[in-house]
DNA sequence: TTAATAAAAGATAAATTCATCTTTTATTAA
DNA sequence: TTAATAAAAGATGAATTTATCTTTTATTAA
């Protein structure tokens, strides 16, 4: 569904955000333990997200990424998913046709585009705030 | 979603199971032309197919791809994906947790297995005879 | 100012996916 | 039987994704 790269920042950011309720910055390093993914490459991960300015990050001692919480609930998932996979998963063909368009669809085409677009609404209605939740982190795992 | 090896494998299934209505066998050349793919790279995707006998071949002139018109009801395109890409879209953890469960769910877990299952479903109950009616042939693309 | 810390940037490497090319085997018709 | 045809099998290569390592830059505290 996704790439490696896409589930990965999901869940860096999940974590990111899941501490800036406590307004904390978290390093590289806690943040691969805590998901269970190859740190030098979420590294490079997050460095795209900060440019792409999903996430905040500061240098040096006391430094670390982090995310303003007023923006919290700004942040949907699907912002996420664009950022690290482009936007293939919500307008590209399932059967690889180079357009997906209702002129000349693929025979999955209709039964695609529904799939399609409950993923990318799931997405879009997901935001870093819900996910941050006490509740969530208590209910939820981002590694097993 | 699917990888490149599946969306071809799909494709070309297709189109095979196309010709069967008139039970015509059709060559390699013939299928990657009318799906637009790597002629090469779909004879060894077909090759897996034959091998798991979602589809049939016979070599030598007069030979090629086909499938018995009994069957086009009973081959669904899960059968396809399940074969070229194994079951992690139906099973895998939306985030790449190493196990998706109930038990120990990611964050996205309870939002994700329902889009999953739609899917799945749509695969299941669509089947090669639907794909090969005429009103099929008539309205859509295996190319573009 | 200096030493320590941590992310950014850049180079490189491993693994996987995507793709092609060559040789072999089976089948057919002449 | 022979020549032609077409898929199977195997070897190899290119591209992309995944991953690591090294150097640089920014920030902090002593
Ligand atoms: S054309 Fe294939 S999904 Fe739209
Ligand atoms: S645990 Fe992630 S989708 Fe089930």
């Amino acid at each position: 569904m996704f790439s490696k790269t896409c589930e990965y920042g999901l869940r860096a950011v999940i974590f990111i955000a899941q501490q800036a309720k406590t307004n904390e910055k978290v390093g590289i390093n806690t943040i691969s333990e805590a998901i269970d993914s190859p740190q030098a490459f979420t590294a490079k991960i997050l460095q795209q997200l900060t440019k792409n300015k999903i996430i905040e990050s500061i240098k040096g001692p006391y430094g670390g990424f982090f995310i303003d919480e007023k923006r919290l609930n700004k942040i949907a998932l699907s912002n996420i998913v664009q950022v690290l996979d482009g936007d293939s998963i919500y307008t590209g063909c399932g059967l690889g046709l180079h357009q997906c368009n209702d002129k000349k669809p693929c025979p999955l085409h209709f039964k695609f585009i529904e799939i399609r677009e409950n993923l990318k609404k799931m997405l879009e209605n997901t935001t870093l705030l819900e996910l941050s939740s006490d509740k969530a982190l208590a209910d939820y795992y981002l590694k097993n």
